[in-house]
DNA sequence: CTCCCGTATGTGCACGGTCACATCCGCACT
DNA sequence: AGTGCGGATGTGACCGTGCACATACGGGAG
């Protein structure tokens, strides 16, 4: 056979042209749904196309276009509720969308695994950037590096950021807290995540307002690193103290650890103590006491994440304005001092 | 100026090798640092390269090599502790050897949609897949496609399965059931996953083992869905009958589940009910009570994988034989039972 | 001196698509 | 009949890299 099909690798667009007796280029407009393309002619090549099992390259039409239809997400602590759930959905909504994605991981969080990171997702030739690990800085180290694809984070800076998708993490900190004041507590700390996640600094930010809009004095704010084990330590030195009868925790792993404290200090929760976490994860309708807390809608926030990418892509720029708005889930482990 | 450097597109291969007065070829050898190339060649041309911020074109290279150094990941319920643990080791560990990662979700878990999601991954040219969604449907989709890539999963049927890099579940759940037997239980649940999730089988087929080998009677184990709310549900049924003094759930989460619906009956663990959970989420020590569970190397099975991966796919077959042993962590959710 | 071989480098093509442009054809309008 | 136009399709170049092969050079053996 002068025109063998299989010749040992992938067949490619010009054998289907062969096989379907039309030019590649016939083909190429079939691959892109080109109008003008006689129905006849479209399905003959399809047909073929099927019959070879043929996949367009990937590579090559990459090549050409200097389009790689892929999404970088940059991330940190991904094996977190949050962090995995708003990359699960933002893949997802790739998908639905034809792109991929691609992530790169900072484990250390300086400035050098910063850079290898987006080395790595560069490499990749990304069309556009998901940021999830919202640590300041990070966010300053990608602000010198001026990258050269659209990005969004998952910050408030507080002010007209176009590249901000987000929950409205203050928002959500004063509910928790009107809740706790609402309840009659006057005496609440407040058990922060890292300072320098802007998520953390947001929420205390929040607290911080709320207290002073309704004439609560306040303490300083625990710094804590999101972990049980942290809330669990912290937990324990503050009941030596027993100066409050709340705590506001920034998530709901902390929280966990801060009740886990407080039973071992032979007090109960909510009668010596209330608690309200932040994120809703799945089990914290199952800790003991059931936790109130704050959810979060991840699964929107990755799809506006996308969204927005592919809007600021593209051309339609109808981007999603104003933030998620958080919801107070109220359970158990929140009620009325008792004096 | 006749040779422009600026032509208003990225720097290629050529623009640096016309810049260090080489063939674009001497510059292709020095990029794949090829061993016959003059040390002060090499050096002139590394010099251009990062004067113009070279980056080799990834897509041309696949082109041409047909190679995307990209690893393929196949996950479902990826915002779980585990599986986004395991994947997020796999991408630590690609990326150490220069691999990039690439996910696909399973949503529905149909034939169709798994259909899709290998499909998105094999337009990205995919040189080895890992496949972190264990059910059995979709083992068996997957056989059915016979994929042209190499891959492994973390299953173990049970026989000399190539693709397999497991955590010895059988072992665990053994160790887990031997915990309890040894602690006088002699009427125990099994609160089991999804079955079509080979995890979930292995784990029940080790209870039962253990059951058999030390003689004692077991009743038929409960199907779950792995999330804390089934355990919560199937423990307010289980309540209402209280023919037994442990219970083994197949997770953690589910196991939380539990204890919270044995407190709401008015019951204490480890008084009237032992507890043991599987996976040792972070969390677990600071349940209520902390739970006794079985811990699995997450990170090591990751690395594993794409060492296994990497392996098949370059000369080095010295595979990892033998799983990886998971450890009983013991806590305060078990005890001897009170009669 | 010649031959051969290894080292260092250059030349042209292939990879599989897309793009710009050319071509062909039929039909409506002048 | 000539002209213009738009739909349907074909032709050749090009994207950036690696591979196979060719070439130039220098040194040691016969």
């Amino acid at each position: 056979m002068a025109d063998s099909i299989d010749r040992g690798r992938a067949p490619n667009i010009r054998d289907v042209a062969r096989l379907a007796g039309v030019s590649h280029q016939t083909v190429s407009r079939v691959l892109n749904n080109h109008s003008s393309i006689r129905e006849s002619t479209k399905q003959r090549v399809l047909d073929v196309m099927s019959e070879l099992q043929y996949r367009p390259n990937r590579a090559a039409r990459a090549l050409v276009t200097s389009h790689s239809r892929t999404i970088g997400v940059l991330a940190s602590q991904r094996s977190h509720y949050g962090p995995s759930s708003i990359i699960q959905s933002i893949e997802t909504a790739a998908q639905d969308a034809g792109y991929f994605v691609t992530t790169a991981n900072i484990t250390k969080a300086d400035e050098d695994s910063i850079v290898t990171a987006l080395d790595h997702l560069n490499a990749q030739a990304i069309e556009g950037l998901v940021i999830i690990a919202p640590q300041v800085r990070v966010l300053r180290a990608i602000s010198n590096l001026d990258l050269r694809v659209p990005f969004v984070t998952m910050h408030t800076t507080g002010g007209d950021d176009d590249h901000a998708v987000a929950v409205d993490q203050v928002a959500g900190a004063r509910l928790a807290t009107r809740h706790l004041i609402g309840l009659g507590h006057r005496n609440i700390y407040h058990l922060a995540g890292p300072q320098d996640w802007i998520e953390a600094e947001a929420r205390m930010h929040g607290f911080l307002q709320e207290m002073n809009a309704q004439d609560v004095p306040t303490t300083a704010p625990i710094l804590g690193d999101w972990s049980a084990e942290f809330g669990y330590y912290a937990g324990r030195e503050l009941m030596r103290v027993r100066d409050f009868t709340a705590i506001f925790s920034s998530n709901d792993q902390m929280a966990l650890g801060l009740m886990h404290a407080i039973r071992d200090a032979g007090q109960d929760v909510p009668h010596d103590v209330s608690i309200v976490g932040f994120d809703d994860i799945p089990e914290a309708a199952h800790f003991w006491p059931p936790l109130t807390t704050v959810r979060q809608d991840f699964p929107e926030l990755g799809r506006r994440c996308v969204a927005q990418l592919l809007g600021t892509m593209g051309k339609s720029t109808e981007g999603y304005t104003g933030r998620i708005q958080p919801e107070l889930i109220v359970r158990a482990s929140t009620g009325a001092p008792s004096f």
